[in-house]
DNA sequence: CTCATAGTTTTTGTATACAATCTCGCATAC
DNA sequence: GTATGCGAGATTGTATACAAAAACTATGAG
Protein backbone atom coordinates (compact mmCIF):
# COMPACT_ATOMS: atom_id res chain seq x y z
CA UNK A 1 0.00 0.00 0.00
CA UNK A 2 2.91 2.49 0.94
CA UNK A 3 6.18 2.37 -0.89
CA UNK A 4 9.03 1.32 2.36
CA UNK A 5 9.85 4.28 2.23
CA UNK A 6 14.04 4.88 4.53
CA UNK A 7 14.21 8.21 5.33
CA UNK A 8 17.01 8.40 7.63
CA UNK A 9 16.79 11.98 8.03
CA UNK A 10 16.81 13.42 11.41
CA UNK A 11 13.13 13.11 14.56
CA UNK A 12 12.48 10.17 16.13
CA UNK A 13 9.84 8.03 14.22
CA UNK A 14 10.81 6.60 11.23
CA UNK A 15 7.82 6.31 9.49
CA UNK A 16 5.84 9.53 10.41
CA UNK A 17 8.62 11.10 7.90
CA UNK A 18 6.78 10.47 4.66
CA UNK A 19 3.25 11.25 6.33
CA UNK A 20 4.92 14.56 7.88
CA UNK A 21 6.51 15.39 4.42
CA UNK A 22 3.11 14.74 2.21
CA UNK A 23 0.94 16.47 4.50
CA UNK A 24 3.65 19.97 4.62
CA UNK A 25 3.49 19.65 1.08
CA UNK A 26 -0.35 19.46 0.72
CA UNK A 27 -0.30 22.59 3.04
CA UNK A 28 2.48 24.32 1.73
CA UNK A 29 1.16 24.20 -1.91
CA UNK A 30 -2.09 25.54 -0.60
CA UNK A 31 -3.88 21.96 -1.25
CA UNK A 32 -5.44 21.80 2.14
CA UNK A 33 -6.47 25.34 3.25
CA UNK A 34 -6.62 27.09 6.14
CA UNK A 35 -9.63 26.16 8.25
CA UNK A 36 -9.77 22.29 6.44
CA UNK A 37 -10.58 19.62 9.70
CA UNK A 38 -7.47 17.13 10.26
CA UNK A 39 -9.28 13.93 11.50
CA UNK A 40 -6.71 11.00 12.00
CA UNK A 41 -8.45 8.33 10.77
CA UNK A 42 -8.93 10.02 7.20
CA UNK A 43 -5.22 10.73 7.33
CA UNK A 44 -3.84 7.74 8.67
CA UNK A 45 -6.05 5.71 6.16
CA UNK A 46 -4.81 7.65 3.03
CA UNK A 47 -1.40 7.42 4.19
CA UNK A 48 -1.61 3.50 5.15
CA UNK A 49 -0.48 3.98 8.78
CA UNK A 50 -1.89 4.23 12.31
CA UNK A 51 -3.02 7.64 14.22
CA UNK A 52 -0.24 6.82 16.36
CA UNK A 53 1.57 8.11 13.88
CA UNK A 54 -0.62 10.92 12.32
CA UNK A 55 -0.51 12.24 15.69
CA UNK A 56 3.02 12.27 16.08
CA UNK A 57 2.60 14.36 12.83
CA UNK A 58 0.05 16.37 13.84
CA UNK A 59 1.76 17.59 16.69
CA UNK A 60 5.09 18.48 14.69
CA UNK A 61 3.12 20.54 12.66
CA UNK A 62 1.47 22.10 14.93
CA UNK A 63 4.60 22.98 16.87
CA UNK A 64 5.77 24.50 13.58
CA UNK A 65 2.26 26.65 13.80
CA UNK A 66 1.05 24.76 10.48
CA UNK A 67 -1.89 23.41 11.99
CA UNK A 68 -4.54 24.28 14.85
CA UNK A 69 -4.85 22.30 17.67
CA UNK A 70 -7.78 22.09 20.27
CA UNK A 71 -8.00 20.02 22.97
CA UNK A 72 -10.68 17.35 22.10
CA UNK A 73 -11.42 19.29 19.19
CA UNK A 74 -8.58 18.12 17.02
CA UNK A 75 -6.56 19.30 14.35
CA UNK A 76 -7.13 22.41 11.72
CA UNK A 77 -5.06 23.99 9.21
CA UNK A 78 -4.39 26.86 10.90
CA UNK A 79 -5.73 30.30 10.48
CA UNK A 80 -3.23 32.51 11.79
CA UNK A 81 -4.55 35.80 12.59
CA UNK A 82 -3.64 39.20 11.06
CA UNK A 83 -1.51 39.84 14.23
CA UNK A 84 0.12 36.71 14.43
CA UNK A 85 0.75 37.14 10.38
CA UNK A 86 2.22 40.26 10.91
CA UNK A 87 4.49 38.83 13.78
CA UNK A 88 5.72 36.37 11.48
CA UNK A 89 6.52 38.69 8.88
CA UNK A 90 8.59 40.99 11.82
CA UNK A 91 10.09 37.34 12.88
CA UNK A 92 11.30 36.95 9.09
CA UNK A 93 12.77 40.07 8.07
CA UNK A 94 14.91 40.15 11.33
CA UNK A 95 16.02 36.37 10.53
CA UNK A 96 16.34 36.66 6.84
CA UNK A 97 18.62 39.86 7.19
CA UNK A 98 20.88 37.88 9.76
CA UNK A 99 21.06 35.24 6.39
CA UNK A 100 22.34 37.55 4.16
CA UNK A 101 24.79 39.21 6.40
CA UNK A 102 26.09 35.88 6.53
CA UNK A 103 25.65 35.07 2.92
CA UNK A 104 27.48 37.89 2.01
CA UNK A 105 30.77 37.50 3.57
CA UNK A 106 30.89 33.99 2.74
CA UNK A 107 28.89 32.61 -0.07
CA UNK A 108 30.84 30.64 -2.51
CA UNK A 109 30.59 30.56 -6.72
CA UNK A 110 29.27 27.57 -6.11
CA UNK A 111 26.26 28.52 -3.96
CA UNK A 112 25.42 31.83 -6.32
CA UNK A 113 25.14 28.67 -9.26
CA UNK A 114 22.67 26.56 -7.29
CA UNK A 115 20.47 29.68 -6.22
CA UNK A 116 20.85 30.54 -9.93
CA UNK A 117 19.49 27.25 -10.93
CA UNK A 118 16.79 27.49 -8.54
CA UNK A 119 15.44 30.93 -9.89
CA UNK A 120 15.25 28.60 -13.14
CA UNK A 121 13.58 26.28 -12.26
CA UNK A 122 10.76 28.75 -10.68
CA UNK A 123 10.50 30.29 -13.80
CA UNK A 124 9.65 27.42 -15.81
CA UNK A 125 7.33 26.02 -12.96
CA UNK A 126 5.63 29.38 -13.01
CA UNK A 127 4.25 28.84 -16.20
CA UNK A 128 2.36 25.82 -15.91
CA UNK A 129 2.62 24.05 -12.55
CA UNK A 130 0.87 26.82 -9.94
CA UNK A 131 1.05 24.52 -6.75
CA UNK A 132 5.22 23.84 -7.29
CA UNK A 133 5.80 27.34 -8.30
CA UNK A 134 4.13 28.27 -4.87
CA UNK A 135 6.58 26.20 -2.89
CA UNK A 136 9.55 26.54 -4.98
CA UNK A 137 9.13 30.62 -4.12
CA UNK A 138 9.60 30.04 -0.84
CA UNK A 139 12.07 26.95 -0.64
CA UNK A 140 14.51 30.02 -2.54
CA UNK A 141 14.53 31.60 0.64
CA UNK A 142 15.01 28.21 2.71
CA UNK A 143 17.36 27.20 -0.05
CA UNK A 144 19.44 30.68 1.06
CA UNK A 145 19.30 29.30 4.73
CA UNK A 146 20.57 27.04 4.50
CA UNK A 147 23.35 28.32 2.72
CA UNK A 148 23.72 30.75 4.77
CA UNK A 149 25.86 27.75 7.30
CA UNK A 150 23.91 28.45 10.57
CA UNK A 151 21.35 25.74 11.29
CA UNK A 152 19.59 27.54 14.10
CA UNK A 153 18.87 29.88 11.76
CA UNK A 154 17.65 27.66 8.56
CA UNK A 155 15.49 25.51 11.04
CA UNK A 156 13.66 29.35 12.04
CA UNK A 157 13.47 30.54 8.09
CA UNK A 158 12.28 26.84 7.15
CA UNK A 159 9.71 27.34 9.59
CA UNK A 160 8.79 31.25 9.09
CA UNK A 161 8.52 30.77 5.41
CA UNK A 162 6.05 27.74 5.65
CA UNK A 163 3.80 30.06 7.36
CA UNK A 164 3.63 32.53 5.16
CA UNK A 165 2.73 30.48 2.40
CA UNK A 166 -0.18 29.73 5.15
CA UNK A 167 -0.66 34.01 5.71
CA UNK A 168 -1.03 33.91 1.59
CA UNK A 169 -3.35 31.14 1.18
CA UNK A 170 -5.72 33.74 4.06
CA UNK A 171 -5.08 36.92 3.17
CA UNK A 172 -3.95 36.96 -0.32
CA UNK A 173 -5.51 35.92 -3.47
CA UNK A 174 -5.83 32.36 -4.18
CA UNK A 175 -2.82 30.17 -5.84
CA UNK A 176 -0.44 33.49 -5.70
CA UNK A 177 2.84 32.94 -4.71
CA UNK A 178 4.67 35.10 -2.24
CA UNK A 179 7.41 35.86 -4.45
CA UNK A 180 7.81 37.45 -7.67
CA UNK A 181 10.91 35.53 -9.69
CA UNK A 182 12.17 39.11 -10.31
CA UNK A 183 13.52 39.71 -6.86
CA UNK A 184 14.88 36.91 -6.31
CA UNK A 185 17.15 37.64 -9.08
CA UNK A 186 17.94 40.90 -7.53
CA UNK A 187 19.01 39.33 -4.32
CA UNK A 188 21.16 36.70 -6.07
CA UNK A 189 22.86 39.67 -7.89
CA UNK A 190 23.61 41.56 -5.04
CA UNK A 191 25.20 38.66 -2.91
CA UNK A 192 26.94 37.79 -6.01
CA UNK A 193 28.59 41.41 -6.53
CA UNK A 194 29.35 41.05 -2.48
CA UNK A 195 27.05 44.12 -1.71
CA UNK A 196 25.74 42.46 1.17
CA UNK A 197 23.59 46.19 1.79
CA UNK A 198 21.89 45.71 -1.48
CA UNK A 199 20.96 42.12 -0.82
CA UNK A 200 19.60 43.27 2.30
CA UNK A 201 17.76 46.19 0.76
CA UNK A 202 16.19 43.76 -2.10
CA UNK A 203 15.40 41.24 0.64
CA UNK A 204 13.04 43.88 2.85
CA UNK A 205 11.90 45.38 -0.45
CA UNK A 206 10.97 41.89 -1.66
CA UNK A 207 9.11 41.21 1.94
CA UNK A 208 7.66 44.21 2.40
CA UNK A 209 5.97 44.01 -0.82
CA UNK A 210 4.64 39.88 0.19
CA UNK A 211 3.28 41.96 3.94
CA UNK A 212 1.39 44.58 1.89
CA UNK A 213 -0.83 42.08 0.26
CA UNK A 214 -3.02 41.20 2.64
CA UNK A 215 -6.55 41.80 1.59
CA UNK A 216 -8.82 39.19 3.93
CA UNK A 217 -10.16 37.07 1.28
CA UNK A 218 -12.67 34.19 1.74
CA UNK A 219 -12.70 32.30 4.84
CA UNK A 220 -12.64 28.85 3.11
CA UNK A 221 -16.01 26.28 3.13
CA UNK A 222 -17.17 24.64 6.63
CA UNK A 223 -15.94 20.82 6.01
CA UNK A 224 -14.48 20.33 2.71
CA UNK A 225 -14.17 16.48 1.97
CA UNK A 226 -9.69 16.72 2.32
CA UNK A 227 -9.43 12.79 1.31
CA UNK A 228 -9.17 13.03 -2.77
CA UNK A 229 -6.37 15.86 -1.71
CA UNK A 230 -4.68 13.78 0.04
CA UNK A 231 -4.36 10.61 -2.05
CA UNK A 232 -2.15 13.42 -4.10
CA UNK A 233 0.54 13.78 -1.58
CA UNK A 234 0.40 10.18 0.11
CA UNK A 235 2.61 9.11 -2.95
CA UNK B 1 -0.28 8.94 42.34
CA UNK B 2 -0.21 11.87 40.23
CA UNK B 3 -2.08 14.97 40.85
CA UNK B 4 -4.79 15.60 38.71
CA UNK B 5 -3.33 18.85 36.89
CA UNK B 6 -5.49 20.73 34.39
CA UNK B 7 -3.13 23.05 31.95
CA UNK B 8 -5.39 24.39 29.72
CA UNK B 9 -2.34 25.82 27.73
CA UNK B 10 -2.12 25.58 24.53
CA UNK B 11 -0.98 22.35 22.99
CA UNK B 12 -2.54 18.92 21.82
CA UNK B 13 -2.71 16.92 24.54
CA UNK B 14 -3.92 17.52 27.53
CA UNK B 15 -2.38 15.39 30.48
CA UNK B 16 1.32 15.59 28.97
CA UNK B 17 2.18 19.42 29.77
CA UNK B 18 2.53 18.57 32.97
CA UNK B 19 4.84 15.72 32.23
CA UNK B 20 6.61 18.53 29.41
CA UNK B 21 6.67 20.78 32.22
CA UNK B 22 8.65 18.76 34.45
CA UNK B 23 10.97 17.49 32.23
CA UNK B 24 11.27 21.12 30.58
CA UNK B 25 12.55 22.63 33.94
CA UNK B 26 14.36 19.52 34.87
CA UNK B 27 16.78 20.15 31.77
CA UNK B 28 16.54 23.56 32.20
CA UNK B 29 17.90 23.82 36.24
CA UNK B 30 20.92 21.52 34.73
CA UNK B 31 19.19 18.38 36.62
CA UNK B 32 19.32 16.08 33.83
CA UNK B 33 22.60 16.80 32.12
CA UNK B 34 23.54 16.93 28.81
CA UNK B 35 23.94 12.95 27.51
CA UNK B 36 21.51 11.71 29.87
CA UNK B 37 19.39 8.72 28.76
CA UNK B 38 15.59 9.17 28.74
CA UNK B 39 13.84 5.86 28.77
CA UNK B 40 10.27 6.18 28.00
CA UNK B 41 9.43 3.49 30.59
CA UNK B 42 11.18 5.23 33.54
CA UNK B 43 9.53 8.43 32.87
CA UNK B 44 6.32 6.98 32.24
CA UNK B 45 6.58 5.42 35.85
CA UNK B 46 7.94 8.39 37.51
CA UNK B 47 5.18 10.67 35.78
CA UNK B 48 2.58 8.40 35.96
CA UNK B 49 1.30 8.16 32.97
CA UNK B 50 1.77 5.63 29.66
CA UNK B 51 4.68 5.83 27.38
CA UNK B 52 2.11 6.94 24.38
CA UNK B 53 2.24 10.70 26.94
CA UNK B 54 6.06 10.25 27.84
CA UNK B 55 6.51 10.01 24.00
CA UNK B 56 4.67 12.71 22.88
CA UNK B 57 6.33 14.74 25.27
CA UNK B 58 10.18 13.67 23.92
CA UNK B 59 9.00 14.39 20.65
CA UNK B 60 8.11 18.01 21.61
CA UNK B 61 11.51 18.51 23.43
CA UNK B 62 13.65 17.10 20.22
CA UNK B 63 11.96 19.65 18.04
CA UNK B 64 12.88 22.39 20.62
CA UNK B 65 16.60 21.04 20.21
CA UNK B 66 16.63 20.08 24.13
CA UNK B 67 17.01 16.33 23.64
CA UNK B 68 18.67 14.28 21.10
CA UNK B 69 16.65 11.16 19.29
CA UNK B 70 17.81 8.49 17.56
CA UNK B 71 15.64 6.09 15.63
CA UNK B 72 15.45 2.59 17.56
CA UNK B 73 17.75 4.37 20.12
CA UNK B 74 16.03 6.27 22.21
CA UNK B 75 16.10 9.90 23.87
CA UNK B 76 18.84 11.51 25.20
CA UNK B 77 19.25 15.12 26.77
CA UNK B 78 20.79 17.23 24.26
CA UNK B 79 24.55 17.49 23.53
CA UNK B 80 24.70 20.63 21.43
CA UNK B 81 28.42 20.67 19.32
CA UNK B 82 30.29 23.94 19.72
CA UNK B 83 29.03 24.63 16.25
CA UNK B 84 25.85 23.93 17.34
CA UNK B 85 26.09 26.49 20.53
CA UNK B 86 27.65 29.05 18.03
CA UNK B 87 24.51 28.66 15.32
CA UNK B 88 22.25 28.67 19.04
CA UNK B 89 24.07 32.57 20.52
CA UNK B 90 23.95 33.97 16.97
CA UNK B 91 19.96 33.49 16.48
CA UNK B 92 19.65 34.40 19.99
CA UNK B 93 21.61 38.16 19.61
CA UNK B 94 19.76 38.56 16.03
CA UNK B 95 16.29 37.66 17.55
CA UNK B 96 16.97 39.50 20.92
CA UNK B 97 18.06 42.49 18.85
CA UNK B 98 14.69 42.63 17.46
CA UNK B 99 12.77 41.90 20.72
CA UNK B 100 14.82 45.33 21.82
CA UNK B 101 14.14 47.34 18.92
CA UNK B 102 10.85 46.74 19.90
CA UNK B 103 10.43 47.34 23.18
CA UNK B 104 12.52 50.52 23.53
CA UNK B 105 9.04 52.17 21.23
CA UNK B 106 6.63 50.49 23.27
CA UNK B 107 7.34 49.32 26.73
CA UNK B 108 5.16 50.75 29.49
CA UNK B 109 5.82 51.73 33.01
CA UNK B 110 3.93 48.47 33.96
CA UNK B 111 6.15 46.42 31.76
CA UNK B 112 9.71 47.75 33.91
CA UNK B 113 8.20 47.25 36.92
CA UNK B 114 7.58 43.42 36.20
CA UNK B 115 10.97 43.39 34.96
CA UNK B 116 12.46 44.89 38.05
CA UNK B 117 10.44 42.57 40.12
CA UNK B 118 11.85 39.62 38.11
CA UNK B 119 15.72 40.89 38.71
CA UNK B 120 14.54 41.00 42.42
CA UNK B 121 13.67 37.80 42.35
CA UNK B 122 16.87 36.53 40.47
CA UNK B 123 19.13 38.13 43.76
CA UNK B 124 17.14 36.69 46.17
CA UNK B 125 17.41 32.99 44.60
CA UNK B 126 21.14 33.90 43.49
CA UNK B 127 21.93 33.37 47.31
CA UNK B 128 20.89 30.04 48.08
CA UNK B 129 18.33 28.45 45.04
CA UNK B 130 21.17 27.25 42.52
CA UNK B 131 19.00 25.61 40.46
CA UNK B 132 16.10 28.00 40.70
CA UNK B 133 18.61 30.55 40.00
CA UNK B 134 19.82 29.37 36.18
CA UNK B 135 16.16 29.13 35.91
CA UNK B 136 15.18 32.57 36.42
CA UNK B 137 18.28 34.30 34.87
CA UNK B 138 17.01 32.38 31.37
CA UNK B 139 13.17 33.50 32.41
CA UNK B 140 14.11 36.87 32.01
CA UNK B 141 15.60 37.18 28.75
CA UNK B 142 11.83 35.04 28.26
CA UNK B 143 10.05 37.90 29.73
CA UNK B 144 11.85 40.47 27.89
CA UNK B 145 10.63 38.52 24.58
CA UNK B 146 6.84 37.96 25.68
CA UNK B 147 6.69 41.83 26.46
CA UNK B 148 7.86 42.81 23.24
CA UNK B 149 4.37 41.72 21.95
CA UNK B 150 5.24 39.53 19.33
CA UNK B 151 4.83 35.72 19.82
CA UNK B 152 6.74 34.27 16.89
CA UNK B 153 10.00 36.51 18.72
CA UNK B 154 8.94 35.02 21.98
CA UNK B 155 8.61 31.60 21.30
CA UNK B 156 11.75 31.43 19.63
CA UNK B 157 13.65 33.52 22.27
CA UNK B 158 11.91 31.03 24.52
CA UNK B 159 13.69 27.92 22.81
CA UNK B 160 17.06 29.68 22.02
CA UNK B 161 17.58 30.82 25.45
CA UNK B 162 16.42 26.86 26.67
CA UNK B 163 19.11 25.93 24.62
CA UNK B 164 21.96 28.29 25.64
CA UNK B 165 21.31 26.43 29.48
CA UNK B 166 22.25 23.25 27.85
CA UNK B 167 25.24 24.63 26.68
CA UNK B 168 26.48 26.03 29.47
CA UNK B 169 25.74 22.71 30.82
CA UNK B 170 28.02 21.42 28.76
CA UNK B 171 30.71 23.81 28.18
CA UNK B 172 30.91 25.57 31.58
CA UNK B 173 31.58 25.65 34.56
CA UNK B 174 28.38 23.48 36.39
CA UNK B 175 25.55 25.41 37.62
CA UNK B 176 27.18 28.49 36.43
CA UNK B 177 23.89 31.08 35.80
CA UNK B 178 24.33 32.20 31.76
CA UNK B 179 23.77 35.58 33.27
CA UNK B 180 24.94 37.86 35.79
CA UNK B 181 21.84 39.74 37.35
CA UNK B 182 24.14 43.06 37.61
CA UNK B 183 23.69 43.37 33.37
CA UNK B 184 20.16 42.19 33.47
CA UNK B 185 20.09 45.52 35.49
CA UNK B 186 21.98 47.62 33.09
CA UNK B 187 19.20 46.50 30.32
CA UNK B 188 16.12 47.32 32.31
CA UNK B 189 18.17 51.14 32.97
CA UNK B 190 18.54 51.75 29.73
CA UNK B 191 14.64 50.49 28.49
CA UNK B 192 13.91 52.82 31.18
CA UNK B 193 15.96 55.64 29.88
CA UNK B 194 13.97 55.07 26.43
CA UNK B 195 17.66 54.75 25.27
CA UNK B 196 17.13 51.60 22.63
CA UNK B 197 21.01 51.92 21.45
CA UNK B 198 22.47 51.36 25.27
CA UNK B 199 19.94 48.30 25.68
CA UNK B 200 20.79 46.88 22.47
CA UNK B 201 24.48 47.32 23.11
CA UNK B 202 24.34 46.39 27.02
CA UNK B 203 22.46 43.19 25.66
CA UNK B 204 25.31 42.67 23.07
CA UNK B 205 27.84 42.61 25.76
CA UNK B 206 26.15 40.54 28.14
CA UNK B 207 24.97 37.66 25.14
CA UNK B 208 28.76 37.94 24.84
CA UNK B 209 30.30 37.82 28.09
CA UNK B 210 28.24 34.44 28.14
CA UNK B 211 29.59 33.50 24.79
CA UNK B 212 33.15 33.43 26.06
CA UNK B 213 31.98 30.95 28.63
CA UNK B 214 32.62 28.26 26.48
CA UNK B 215 35.27 25.75 28.17
CA UNK B 216 34.40 22.60 27.86
CA UNK B 217 34.55 20.39 31.02
CA UNK B 218 32.97 17.38 31.35
CA UNK B 219 31.30 14.92 29.21
CA UNK B 220 29.39 13.56 31.81
CA UNK B 221 28.80 9.71 33.08
CA UNK B 222 28.33 6.76 31.34
CA UNK B 223 24.52 5.77 32.37
CA UNK B 224 23.24 7.66 35.45
CA UNK B 225 20.10 6.84 36.88
CA UNK B 226 17.92 9.75 36.65
CA UNK B 227 15.25 8.20 38.50
CA UNK B 228 15.38 10.12 41.84
CA UNK B 229 16.12 13.46 40.06
CA UNK B 230 12.59 13.12 38.09
CA UNK B 231 11.07 12.50 41.34
CA UNK B 232 11.67 15.61 41.79
CA UNK B 233 10.24 17.18 39.18
CA UNK B 234 7.15 15.18 38.85
CA UNK B 235 5.20 17.11 41.15
C1' DC C 1 -40.21 27.98 11.85
C1' DT C 2 -37.03 28.10 15.68
C1' DC C 3 -35.24 26.32 19.53
C1' DA C 4 -34.13 22.97 22.70
C1' DT C 5 -33.03 18.08 23.74
C1' DA C 6 -32.01 13.18 23.89
C1' DG C 7 -29.77 9.51 21.58
C1' DT C 8 -26.60 7.89 18.18
C1' DT C 9 -22.35 8.22 15.69
C1' DT C 10 -17.90 10.09 15.11
C1' DT C 11 -13.58 11.54 16.89
C1' DT C 12 -10.20 12.20 20.30
C1' DG C 13 -7.17 10.87 24.60
C1' DT C 14 -4.77 7.31 26.71
C1' DA C 15 -3.29 2.75 27.81
C1' DT C 16 -1.77 -1.53 26.41
C1' DA C 17 -0.14 -5.38 23.34
C1' DC C 18 3.09 -7.19 20.30
C1' DA C 19 6.80 -7.32 17.05
C1' DA C 20 11.30 -5.41 15.66
C1' DT C 21 15.57 -3.82 17.21
C1' DC C 22 19.12 -2.90 20.19
C1' DT C 23 22.23 -3.74 24.48
C1' DC C 24 24.98 -6.25 27.18
C1' DG C 25 26.95 -10.23 29.23
C1' DC C 26 29.00 -14.59 28.51
C1' DA C 27 31.01 -18.25 26.30
C1' DT C 28 34.21 -19.75 22.90
C1' DA C 29 38.03 -19.47 19.60
C1' DC C 30 42.28 -17.71 18.40
C1' DG D 1 44.28 -11.24 26.59
C1' DT D 2 41.60 -9.86 22.81
C1' DA D 3 38.23 -10.65 19.63
C1' DT D 4 33.94 -12.92 17.72
C1' DG D 5 29.27 -14.81 18.12
C1' DC D 6 25.27 -15.89 20.41
C1' DG D 7 21.29 -15.33 23.42
C1' DA D 8 18.52 -13.23 27.19
C1' DG D 9 16.66 -9.05 28.58
C1' DA D 10 15.56 -4.36 27.80
C1' DT D 11 13.81 -0.65 24.81
C1' DT D 12 11.66 1.26 20.93
C1' DG D 13 8.10 1.47 16.85
C1' DT D 14 3.51 0.75 15.67
C1' DA D 15 -1.13 -0.91 15.89
C1' DT D 16 -5.11 -1.58 18.33
C1' DA D 17 -8.61 -1.37 22.20
C1' DC D 18 -11.46 1.21 25.01
C1' DA D 19 -13.29 5.16 27.54
C1' DA D 20 -14.37 10.12 27.41
C1' DA D 21 -15.76 13.92 24.82
C1' DA D 22 -17.75 16.25 20.92
C1' DA D 23 -20.66 16.48 16.70
C1' DC D 24 -24.51 15.31 14.42
C1' DT D 25 -29.49 13.82 13.81
C1' DA D 26 -33.88 13.62 14.58
C1' DT D 27 -37.69 14.37 17.41
C1' DG D 28 -40.85 17.25 19.91
C1' DA D 29 -42.44 21.75 22.20
C1' DG D 30 -43.46 26.36 21.89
Amino acid sequence: MNAPVRNPKSAAGTRSDSVYAGLRRAIIEQALMPGDKLTEDVIGERFGVSRTIVRTVLARLHAEGLVDMQPNKGATIAQPSLSEAQDVFEARMCLERQVLVRLAERVTDDDIERLQKHVHLETKASEHDGPAAIRLAGEFHILLASLSGNSVLARYVDEVVSRCSLILALYSRPHSSDCSINEHQQIIDALRAGNSQAAIDAMDHHLKAVTDRALLSSTSDKHRDIRSILDRYAS
